[in-house]
DNA sequence: ATTGACGTTCCAGTGACTGGAACCCTTATA
DNA sequence: TATAAGGGTTCCAGTCACTGGAACGTCAAT
């Protein structure tokens, strides 16, 4: 099967998938006589793997972890597990962050006329001197 | 007053005020006889308006139009709350993004045992055949 | 034989810094 | 006065995960 067919089963882009060959996120799969890339349905299953992983949000680097443990019969489930938490604790430290963010910028926005006059609350708020 | 001092009271890195000026973001500062970058009141001013905004999340280019409306007297607040609610709304799309995530991960978390067994509906989640 | 839709490689750019090398300036001390 | 420490300077490369584009090759159908 072509890259074309191989992306569009696997909901990942042609180039996506060469730049994951060239870091050796995945392995290189066999060419057809015209040098093209050729790939196999086991092949296909594993681009899907990581597009799951990667619209779950773990890194490359995580996808990585994760496949090898997929392809490790020895794994423990715990090991899976703690990259899996410890991807969370992420998810959970930058949604805390944009939460705060958004907290002062909805104050700032409602304390803000938004007419034709130039006097702005998030300016002032902005250019206001530092606290301590 | 050095690059050192401006950056403590910005709450910026030295690295980080050179490369705001180095994108632009920042007017060049006036330099001593030893080449040395010299910061005054005003400059010091600038670079925690941009501290403030890049850590609201305010990306630089969007900074550099929040500046340039903090420095125009005929701006209109209509103008500023604009820019602030569309990034709200990027920030909402953001979090939105990664409380699906986190709903699906602490889900999948909940189903594993976390052991010494291989066993585990994370990896058999991720690698699970695609749904349509 | 030619067209068009695919495929190939390689280089460069994105955003917002950050690390590091090689070097210069300033100030304090022996 | 020499020197050492702790600033500062520039410039290049690396990060992360792609993405765009150029220049070219392959394949199937007309």
């Amino acid at each position: 099967m072509n890259i074309g067919d191989a992306a569009a089963q696997s909901e990942l882009a042609p180039k996506t998938i060469r730049y994951y060959e060239s870091v050796g996120l995945i392995q290189s799969p066999a060419r057809t006589a015209g040098g093209y890339r050729d790939y196999g349905e086991a092949d296909v299953q594993t681009l899907r793997f990581v597009a799951r992983a990667r619209g779950l949000g773990f890194s490359v680097a995580q996808v990585a972890e994760l496949l090898s443990l997929y392809n490790d019969r020895d794994r423990t489930s715990a090991d899976v597990k703690a990259i899996t938490m410890a991807h969370i604790d992420d998810i959970d430290r930058k949604m805390a962050e944009l939460e705060s963010m958004k907290n002062t910028l909805s104050h700032l926005v409602h304390m803000c006329h938004g007419d034709d006059r130039p006097d702005c609350p998030i300016l002032d708020d902005l250019a206001k001197p530092a606290d301590h």
